[in-house]
DNA sequence: CGTTACATGTAATATGTTACATGATTCC
DNA sequence: GGAATCATGTAACATATTACATGTAACG
């Protein structure tokens, strides 16, 4: 049980609808967690079942009303709790790295396509949460608002988010480097 | 299905028993998946009964048998077919990025020890990842190991989870310096 | 007039985790 | 004498994914 503390996390700062929760875990909170909508609606019923979350209905024209939920005293307390214990170490997947793992043994223009993929995607995310860290920054510049923002959680862990893309980026690039070095030296043979 | 992917990568170099499959998983290809002795089991006799792999008993003596499986030529054909396939974009899962996001409603203590944890962590497999490179560069230096080397999938591989806990380690580093001069701040005022 | 955004779910299936089970050998 | 390593699983439970279901309104 732990997407509940990711959901708890991301209700901290604002009164978020499911969707909107929903619309995080596809964007920024994707980053150091992912889930889909059904478990995010899921999780966000059993939370208010058990009073960790109160939701409240918004009466709404023209679409569809929706639920805005916020996190309650016992669920704070809980997120204490999850805080207390030891972290589980990270735990990434990316079928990339299981592709390059089997480079030598797969064809380099396939390998190539993907890695130019992922080098577009890496590079899209990056500058997406690099947008995202000017919006919470505001006018202050960096040091500044590390210094003296209101909240620097999210700005700390989006931070991490655009290193790992860029990390990505830099990674597929090298990769692809490395395989077309190699390719034509065979040639050249 | 993906972990057999993961599986069939991790035996493309050489034969491994279900044991050590699992030790890979739970030290170098941790780096991009992460599976349970129990699942490695499980997918094992999968992708035999599916002749994706073949496995032949090895008598040992003062030691319990084992079973050495390698992948054969449909299994080679199916990780072929899987890199074709546009890769699914990575999965990070960390629990301490959680706690951070709420690190402005949760005591600084109880994080940095955390971070302290994590931080260390990181710097031991980032050592383990560059002692394993070490090893597969054997006496080329880097730049002439991935000219020349017969296999580097699995070092470029083992170089990005390398560079993944650098950044982890580092990015533990900053957040606790960060969180350190906000509490500075705040007990000045 | 087709697609995307808004808004929320249920049901069936697949995958992953936890607990349990066994038993010899080597290292501290 | 106790813990770790070697070696392989089964069974029960929890979590995640895929497919399906519904309906309005704004945008191009």
């Amino acid at each position: 049980m732990a997407l509940r503390h990711a959901v708890l996390a991301a209700l901290l700062d604002e009164e978020l609808s499911g969707y909107q929760v929903t619309k995080a875990f596809a964007a920024g909170v994707a980053n150091f967690w992912h889930a889909l909508p059904q478990q995010v609606y899921a999780e966000l019923a059993r939370l208010e079942k058990e009073g960790l979350v109160a939701g409240r209905e918004v009466v709404q024209e023209g679409r569809p009303n929706k639920r805005l939920f916020r996190v309650t005293g016992e669920g704070l307390a809980e997120l204490e709790s999850f805080a207390s214990a030891a972290a589980k170490p990270a735990f990434l997947r990316e079928d990339l790295l299981v592709q390059v793992q089997a480079a030598d043994h797969l064809d380099v223009d396939v390998l190539t396509e993907r890695l130019t993929e992922r080098y577009a995607f890496a590079e899209a995310k990056a500058a997406l949460f690099e947008e995202q860290l000017r919006t919470m920054r505001g006018e202050l510049d960096e040091a500044e608002f590390l210094r003296s923002g209101a909240r620097v959680g999210p700005y700390l862990t989006c931070r991490r988010g655009r290193d790992f893309e860029r990390a990505n980026r830099d990674w597929c690039r090298d990769v692809m480097e490395v395989l077309r070095a190699r390719r034509a030296a065979r040639e050249e043979a």
